[in-house]
DNA sequence: CGTTTTTGACCCGCGC
DNA sequence: GCGCGGGTCAAAAACG
């Protein structure tokens, strides 16, 4: 594999695209939140799979996009005002290019788009629902410059397609995990080539590779890791956290150029138990940013 | 030598 | 039935 230095401007992991939309919400890029994890089988942390004794970053970043096979579990559907609030606030490095609106904008449009898609997909699939059976799908929408991402788990590439009215090839990824059918499907977006959209579809029956290893700070380094990034509180408060199953990347990390800058409250860590001394400590000694770019280095 | 990537072939569903 | 597009398979190549 070409090896090449790994910078990930922006992530906008705030910014997951639906994978499909209700008829009533005009696809304008809103996001559903599952927040409620009773109504359906599966909640949005276990479809995720996170895990009690790895929380992950994505258990704060991430926000899932509705189940192609039960698109019901959309509970809220946040205004795009919601969407334009700053994800990154305070990261120096961020893309100095498109930030701020533009990055909505860009943002939004992306999602559009592939919402867009997604319906005439959604709607075919509705007609033959009953035929094939999907696994939940989450998609997630990174600035980044590189295609694959890591997120903690061990991928093969198994295949490439070119994607229609696009120069940029779409790659299908399977979980190396012997027994494990989590796939993604990683592909940049058609409005903004710069941003990746990576379509995480099942659910991990292990814990993440990367992350398995003793470490007593270890469940606490990707928390730390999520209020690195920033994360407007209001993206992170609608829902509920089930730290009970596996999922597509728990106890990952993502190896981000960015600033580590926590504005998460503590008071929030603390409610969902991520908030420990020891949190504390590392972000003084910079533990995370040792983990991120030991990570990096392993890309460089 | 085991693992991963590449890539053309193949399968399947759908629209015409 | 045919063509198209999405997704997967699998053999060969590349890699560590």
């Amino acid at each position: 594999m070409e090896e090449k230095a790994v910078k990930v401007e922006n992530p906008i992991w705030s910014s997951p695209f639906l994978d499909c939309f209700p008829p009533n919400n005009h696809n304008t890029g809103l996001f559903n939140f599952l927040n409620d994890g009773e109504k359906s089988s599966l909640g949005f942390m276990e479809l995720l799979g996170s895990q009690d004794f790895c929380p992950s970053l994505f258990d704060i970043l991430e926000v899932p996009i509705a189940s192609t096979e039960a698109p019901d579990q959309t509970q809220t559907f946040k205004s795009s005002e919601d969407l334009k609030q700053p994800t990154t606030p305070n990261s120096s490095s961020m893309s100095s290019a498109s930030s701020g609106a533009l990055v909505d904008e860009q943002i939004t449009k992306a999602v559009e788009e592939e919402g867009q898609q997604k319906t005439k997909t959604l709607l075919k699939t509705k007609k033959t629902s009953q035929k094939r059976q999907r696994e939940p799908r989450f998609a997630f929408i990174t600035k980044s410059e590189v295609d694959h991402l890591e997120d903690g788990y061990r991928w093969r590439k198994y295949g490439q397609k070119a994607v229609k009215n696009s120069s940029f090839p779409r790659s299908y990824y399977r979980c190396t995990s012997a027994s494990c059918i989590v796939k993604k499907r990683v592909e940049r977006s058609l409005s903004d080539p710069s941003i990746v959209v990576t379509t995480y579809e099942g659910q991990h029956n292990h814990p993440s590779p990367v992350m398995a290893r003793p470490s007593p700070a270890g469940s606490v380094i990707s928390a730390d890791a999520a209020a690195a990034f920033s994360l407007p509180v209001q993206m992170t408060l609608s829902y509920q956290p089930q730290f009970n199953s596996l999922g597509p990347m728990n106890c990952g990390y993502m190896n981000m150029n960015m600033t580590m800058t926590s504005t998460i409250p503590s008071a929030y860590l603390k409610e969902r138990g991520l908030y420990t001394p020891s949190s504390a400590l590392l972000r003084d000694h910079g533990l995370l940013q040792d983990v991120v770019t030991s990570n990096m280095k392993k890309e460089e």
